[in-house]
DNA sequence: TTGCCACTTAAAGCCAACTTTAGGTCAAGC
DNA sequence: GCTTGACCTAAAGTTGGCTTTAAGTGGCAA
């Protein structure tokens, strides 16, 4: 059987076309030839993209993404680069926790202004301790 | 006792002047006044930034948080919000400890290919469930 | 053989939340 | 009175991860 071309793959996996273009050109994935200009793919392409999804979904940047396959495009992972990750999703777990009990705490809580609320307060150093590293990488 | 200058809450706050005028263009925080060109906030602000801190790092945007401020500026938050936001944390914190166990899993499991394992595979359909909305709010 | 149309490329656009820059103002200290 | 320098504004730039656009190409059905 034929290698599936951009557009099966893009309709099987659910990644745009365009998505897949963009690994490509970022050196996620690769396209193992071409029929006239369409990229033909390896059907082992639809592992490689759960396990991008996998990644991004746990926060990891596309560029240390990349850096975690092998050379041959072989999805070896490096194992400090996955426990270091887990360390930070821990957290971060430990932070979201906070929060959502303290949201809450928010909206059961009766006092008049939530800053007067010691739970909340307590909730808010809770919740703000870790650094807030920035926006969501996210969509 | 005469209201700080946005250098003095910038420096209190370690929020930087440039958000803070960029806050106030957003409509998220007021000044009370200026003396000369330079903006004045009522000591207060210190309480209305903590709380925007709070929100971004729950995953608010900023939209969102302006939106909780009644209209007086006054800190009141609506419940229904807080609700559906803790719930949304929530599932966010099951897809991070999923993540999370399935990264310790694959650092230390011998399978050649993480694919073949099936804790992996299993981590990978429980990670991803879960609408990938948007990455984790973290950083 | 012709024409369609899904693909191709490079480059620009988009979004959020800021930061940086360029050019201007003014309270305060000398 | 004059200089200084922190502040001011508007606008442009940044980052990451894509998407969109404009212009081009070529396999395949008729």
């Amino acid at each position: 059987m034929k290698d599936p071309d951009i557009s099966e793959v893009a309709r099987r996996s659910g990644v745009p076309a365009s998505t897949l273009r963009y690994y490509e050109a970022r050196g996620l994935i690769r396209s193992t030839g071409r029929r006239g200009l369409r990229r033909l793919f390896d059907p082992g392409i639809h592992d490689c993209l759960a396990l991008i999804q996998l990644g991004r979904a746990a926060g990891f940047s596309l560029d240390e993404i990349a850096g975690m396959f092998a050379p041959d495009g072989e999805p070896q992972i490096v194992r400090d680069q996955l426990l270091a990750k887990a360390e930070e999703i821990e957290a971060t777990i430990n932070r979201l926790e906070a929060m959502r009990d303290g949201l809450r705490h928010a909206a059961a809580c009766p006092a008049p202004r939530h800053l007067d609320c010691p739970k909340f307060r307590s909730l808010m150093r809770r919740a703000s301790s870790g650094a807030i590293r920035a926006g969501t990488p996210d969509r």
